[in-house]
DNA sequence: TGCAAGATAAATGTCTGACAATTAGAAAAA
DNA sequence: TTTTTCTAATTGTCAGACATTTATCTTGCA
């Protein structure tokens, strides 16, 4: 873990790159404390506020922790499936909200990677899941229902859906797909006909699954995915702007 | 933009917390200039190295950028697609290190996403993706290559295919299932064997993808995944480790 | 007037030293 | 033995200072 003392900026930059590379590389295993911040500081012979920058920067990846106290100290956090999907979707969020990504081609992303859980889910999804499906249906039908909540309980169908598929890796990476499309999807306005051609979509496929039918789970997704396009395209039109492509 | 008085501990989390916030609210536009960090510790009623260890947390999540000089400062970073690759990556990486998932529940994972690319890819791949492809077949011909050579030249191969959809944000979404995968292969021990199986399946992948054959790249892309999860049985086999199961 | 060199100011990057807050463990007292 | 107190280690925060970088302004010269 050496760092470049020629170079007398960024020092705070270098230090983190190194510590994250032993941490990478497993020199640095899960749970294992760092030296103190005095210690560091020595190491790297730097001050100790640019080895706490350098630790801070660490912290927001999530991939220390720190305690204080007399067995405190910074130690290698296990990075959990909380954190990640944390990370994934604050990135995803930004990533679609500052490139001018057009609605289709997020929607595009989102139902290509969705429909690939949709047979895994049709065999694996639990009860529980399938409860929440038809629960959060439930929700999208009733009137008063603002047209954030709409979307809010339409991430929480398709995330249960995705999480049906029983697969956490798959879960980690659609999180960001499917929650970064709500802003998006936000600026839709819903009608009470498009909610009721969403739902009646909804409910075919949690009886897909319900029954294990892929194929049909599959359809449906295809038909919401082009029925949430055209919504996509018909607010383009309203709104009057062109949608910027990437 | 507010924080806790009350709490006197995490002060730097809490302000990166608000300034982040202010960012994905849309309060602070990509290339914005943040207060300087004399001001922000005024705003915050804080002290500027507490300040500084606020902007290194955002710094180290790619949201904000600094410059030195007069008219430097703290700018509101547009989240590249290179960045946000980066922060993807590192985070998938660790996150199967770290958690004991199976080679399978990754295999599983990352053949699922690709095939939801194929599709796409045979549609829009184009003439330089092919070839990307095709050079990468021939490397992974050569012998004398090292396996952890021969993995990298795996991903560069399944990126291509991936890239060949067209769409950025499925890229994204990718690079973290293809890339994190790559430690896991490097354990595998590839015999002549079982390079020249995986070096036809890559073949009829990209001739499937040359006459957009979305069908044949998808079968293909089934066999790769049974044979690889197979290689990973194997490895399980020979060293005699249980894969732990999540 | 026009241009180049230097001075200036503003901002980040870093350092030093200090004190506060927290926590585990040792020491002391009941 | 149990409880309380003390101590030491560590992180969290602060104040002030200096170094470095960079755009802009000023000055001097042709």
């Amino acid at each position: 873990m050496k760092i470049d003392p020629s170079s007398p900026a960024d020092l705070s930059a270098q230090i983190a790159k190194a510590i994250r590379d032993a941490i990478i590389a497993g020199d640095l295993i899960v749970d294992a404390r760092l030296p103190s911040e005095a210690e560091l500081s020595e190491q790297f012979e730097v001050s100790r506020p640019t080895v706490r920058e350098a630790l801070k920067r660490l912290a927001a990846q999530s991939l220390i922790r720190t305690q204080r106290g007399a067995t405190g100290g910074a130690f290698v956090n296990r990075l959990s499936y909380q954190d990640a999907y944390g990370q994934q979707i604050t990135t995803s969020t930004l990533l679609l909200s500052m490139n001018d990504i057009s609605f289709d081609v997020a929607c595009e992303a989102r139902f290509a990677l969705e429909r690939a859980c949709a047979p895994l889910s049709a065999q694996r999804r639990t009860p529980d899941q399938l409860a929440t499906m038809r629960a959060e249906i439930v929700r999208q039908g009733q009137p008063g229902l603002t047209d954030e909540a709409f979307c809010a309980s339409d991430v929480a169908f398709h995330r249960a859906l995705v999480d049906g598929a029983g697969n956490p890796v798959m879960s980690y990476q659609l999180a960001g797909a499917v929650e970064a499309m709500q802003p998006l999807m936000n600026m839709i306005t819903f009608t009470a006909r498009s909610r009721d051609r969403i739902i009646s979509l909804h409910t075919r496929i949690a009886d897909a699954l319900e029954v294990q039918d892929a194929a049909s789970a599959d359809s449906a997704l295809l038909e919401l995915q082009s029925y949430t396009a055209q919504l996509g395209q018909t607010r383009a039109a309203e709104t009057s702007e062109s949608v910027p492509k990437v």
